[in-house]
DNA sequence: TATTATTAGTTGCAATAGCAACTAATGTCA
DNA sequence: TGACATTAGTTGCTATTGCAACTAATAATA
């Protein structure tokens, strides 16, 4: 039975912490802007900005897009198709595949949201020179990568 | 009504999503760690890190370090106390005012989780040299500074 | 083609999150 | 000192999370 810390850990100082007190600060000034002016949270609004970009995606194609675990994605639709903003079919072929798709109401929800997205990522990029920003995107890849590979092996 | 959408937004390209779905990530990784081996939550490792590093603090200290909102702090509390990991006294001066320390059992598992935490980090900071992880946080640091003076303006 | 396995999506349920209202103690200031 | 404000922490309540079990459809295989 040890009486003393051996060795301290600085939380504020763990990489692992920072990262994801950053990130979730810069979520929750997302999630705001989204909430706020348009109901939506950031899942939903994942949804829907996968469907802009791929239209007719199932939900599990969103799923493997997104990682959104399917049980929150097929309660976050359900929200979406009540609110009218995507609609769904199901394949002919295969009876079980969904086909999501923005609807016009949706469209027009998507194209104010895009710009207004761009407009609050490049407010969040000023304190990075191009430079910088190149930076960033290529240790966020190199670690992202590099973390997929740790998920295997332990 | 618009049918089209005007302007794509490539959600995998979108700074503030890459962020975040690296840090959720790594998160889970170290959640899993202290999950399976110490049935402790991020949050709960998190509160004895800091009692680990400021003993005798208040848990509205704990709550201005690591930014944890109070109610869920109060209830993470109270389970570390139940399983005995940390202990709870309150000031003489004060009498609303806790003073959280760790217990002898609780400064053993504080005792192995430390390394073990150092130990991760630095494996997922191989994907780093010295040069990129000084950048990283350099520009990690920025960031919050930056995002933080964000959330005021708007 | 019958049996079994896999896949897409939904739902049940228990745990967690987080806002807001609350209690109790302390601080402020007329 | 007494009225009011603030602070520390707890609790109620509702919404969200996420695992696991489920249904229904399709695929694989003997």
């Amino acid at each position: 039975m040890s009486e003393i810390n051996k060795q301290i850990l600085t939380l504020e100082g763990f990489f692992p912490y920072k990262l994801s007190v950053s990130s979730n600060k810069i979520s929750g000034l997302f999630a705001d802007i989204y909430q706020d002016k348009f109901a939506l949270s950031i899942t939903q609004w994942r949804i829907m900005a996968i469907l802009g970009e791929y239209p007719d995606s199932s939900a599990d194609d969103v799923s493997n897009k997104t990682h959104i675990e399917k049980s929150i994605l097929s309660r976050a639709i359900n929200k979406l198709l009540q609110r009218n903003l995507i609609q769904r079919a199901f394949s002919e072929t295969d009876k079980r595949r969904s086909m999501l798709s923005l609807t016009s109401t949706g469209i027009d929800v998507y194209n104010e949201i895009v710009p207004l997205s761009y407009e609050y990522e490049k407010q969040l990029l000023t304190c990075f020179n191009a430079t910088e920003k190149a930076q960033f995107n290529t240790l966020l890849e190199k670690l992202c990568t590099h973390s997929d590979s740790l998920k295997g092996n332990n």
